[in-house]
DNA sequence: AATATATAATTTAACGTTAAACTACATTGA
DNA sequence: TCAATGTAGTTTAACGTTAAATTATATATT
């Protein structure tokens, strides 16, 4: 790839987008059971935070669409590693929890994504990271803050 | 949101992907005529490089499969905006180059994402994005160097 | 020269995403 | 109380993406 130009943000972007992408790909080949990422991401939230959680707030969570949310959620409740139950409280919302299948899912999903993170650690220390996250964390919070 | 006891690593990639969700949310919101990033990516590579480009080399060049480039040149040569002719030394391959109205479009794109980066730059200053970018790169590289 | 292998581009199916329309229930306030 | 407004979840259509299969052409090897 020849150099650019480009203005710092817009390389910044660029760097973001590809790094997205080969992140995703290269972690959503080795999940169990061609699971996705969206899926692991939510068995991991309520493995590591716990309790029940409604689908808007999953979906504010992890920043997407109610119908993105919809989504994922039913792929996860066909493979039972979900439950999903109404809310008694409220008519309208639902209260998803995790299976023991989930918890177990979400094991193996931490397994196979290892071996990428220790390769990264010898390219990337945590020093490294952490130089860039806050830069990172703030880009985000920004982005977030001043949604349509 | 609940602060995170993650590895580094793990939030890095968190918030990569959020961010590449927000801002090509945000960015394609302003392209005029329902233009995507992806087509404009393109638009602004042949504008910034010049010259002629097989599909094959842009989509190495963007990190996509073939199959996703082919989609997006048919969507830019269908508006006229690009255009993609038989390789005379290649019987397999083709060239694509831009168009007049595809010169134009991308200026307009480059005015419609103007006032993000103004904004941005309130927030974040170059500096801040330069020393997160050799960061960035180098978890760029590696991933891209390891691909399957 | 003929065959085998490799590359360029397309097509298809499957997935995740958004936006927008829709249903159902909740809350507010006149 | 009842009407208006707001919120939770679903559905649909449109887009971008990958992976895999397909077609056409090039290149290499024997």
């Amino acid at each position: 790839m020849e150099p650019t130009n480009d203005p710092p943000a817009f390389r910044l972007f660029t760097e973001i987008g590809i790094i997205e992408q080969l992140a995703r790909n290269r972690l959503e080949r080795g999940l169990p059971d061609g699971l996705k990422m969206a899926q692991f991401g939510v068995l991991n939230h309520l493995v590591r935070l716990g309790g029940q959680w409604s689908p808007a707030r999953l979906a504010s969570a992890f920043q997407v669409t109610k119908g993105a949310m919809t989504n994922t959620l039913q792929r996860l409740e066909k493979r039972e590693l979900v439950l999903v139950e109404a809310d008694p409280d409220d008519g309208r919302a639902k209260l998803v929890s995790l299976t023991e299948a989930g918890r177990e899912m979400r094991a193996r999903c931490v397994q196979s994504v290892g071996p990428l993170f220790s390769e990264l650690s010898r390219e990337l220390t945590d020093q490294d990271i952490a130089a860039a996250l806050p830069i990172l964390e703030r880009l985000r919070k920004y982005l977030d803050s001043h949604r349509p």
